[in-house]
DNA sequence: TATAAACCTAAACTTAACTTTAGATTAACA
DNA sequence: TGTTAATCTAAAGTTAAGTTTAGGTTTATA
């Protein structure tokens, strides 16, 4: 199945000036054209998953375009992008933790405002901190503070 | 306590010039100063834990800057910053959510290389797609392109 | 077949978040 | 007290990842 540029834009949600740069960037290599006009096919859909994969993992483009072109390669560089998923799969761990930490600190934040809105003031609150908190609290606190 | 900003920057592991934009910026409201030197207390490391949480969950700099002007006017912004805090959260929960869905893909995408590179090729990997996979694979595979 | 909608490129522009530079002041130490 | 290290500001520069513009071509439709 083929898509135009503009049909691909509504599929992932993507302005059609970012397909259009990202095509520029190498990220489609060899993308099928009929006099001038881009044609997209699954492989390019497959792609723009694994562009916001690596996005995501944090990966810029440059080094996106690096990828593509080892798929072009063949099996000589089969091994170099397994590495280079291994590696996006330790970067997306260390994420992984991190969002942990960040949401321990907002729940804890979400709890101290609950509190401070219904005592009218951040007093008892800041008193109680860092050790006298409700269990619960006292764990979002510690995760949020890296103990 | 109090630190020089070269102090608090091996401390918190970011660059001097960065927190000195971060204060021009308006993110360390009336931090002290003793001729024209600035002295960061622990108010203001607690303030970069907020303002590092605040930006992983995706906020800019001007409105992180807007939340430090809420903390200036007392109690008559709880509710507003307890807001921020949920929304926050949210966008948290959503991130959670894309990355586990891309930890998906890249799990995927080593389990796929580690087939290539065992059979030199990628040609019964792609006839195999998207259906006779193995349990497991199938499964990271329906996650990351949500089924 | 006219004409509107969708597509094209190249190049300039934008934006956020820093970073660097230059020149000056302050603090720490021998 | 001199000199080296750390700090300061203002302003210009940088970078990545797009977006916009201008001017043109191709495709779809009435």
């Amino acid at each position: 199945m083929m898509y135009t540029i503009g049909q691909v834009s509504k599929m992932v949600n993507l302005p059609i000036s970012t397909l259009r740069y990202y095509d520029k960037e190498g990220l489609f290599p060899n993308i099928e054209r009929t006099s001038g006009i881009r044609k997209f096919s699954d492989r390019e859909l497959d792609t723009l998953h694994v562009i916001e994969c690596l996005k995501k993992a944090g990966m810029e483009i440059k080094d996106i375009k690096q990828f593509m072109e080892w798929c072009l390669d063949g099996p000589s560089t089969y091994q170099k992008r397994k590495e280079l998923f291994e590696e996006q799969k330790r970067a997306l761990e260390k994420q992984r933790a991190e969002l942990e930490k960040n949401m321990a600190m907002i729940q804890f934040k979400c709890w101290y405002y609950d509190q401070a809105i219904a005592d009218g003031n951040e007093d008892h609150i800041t008193e109680m901190l860092p050790d006298h908190l409700p269990e619960e609290i006292q764990k979002l606190y510690n995760r949020a503070h890296d103990l």
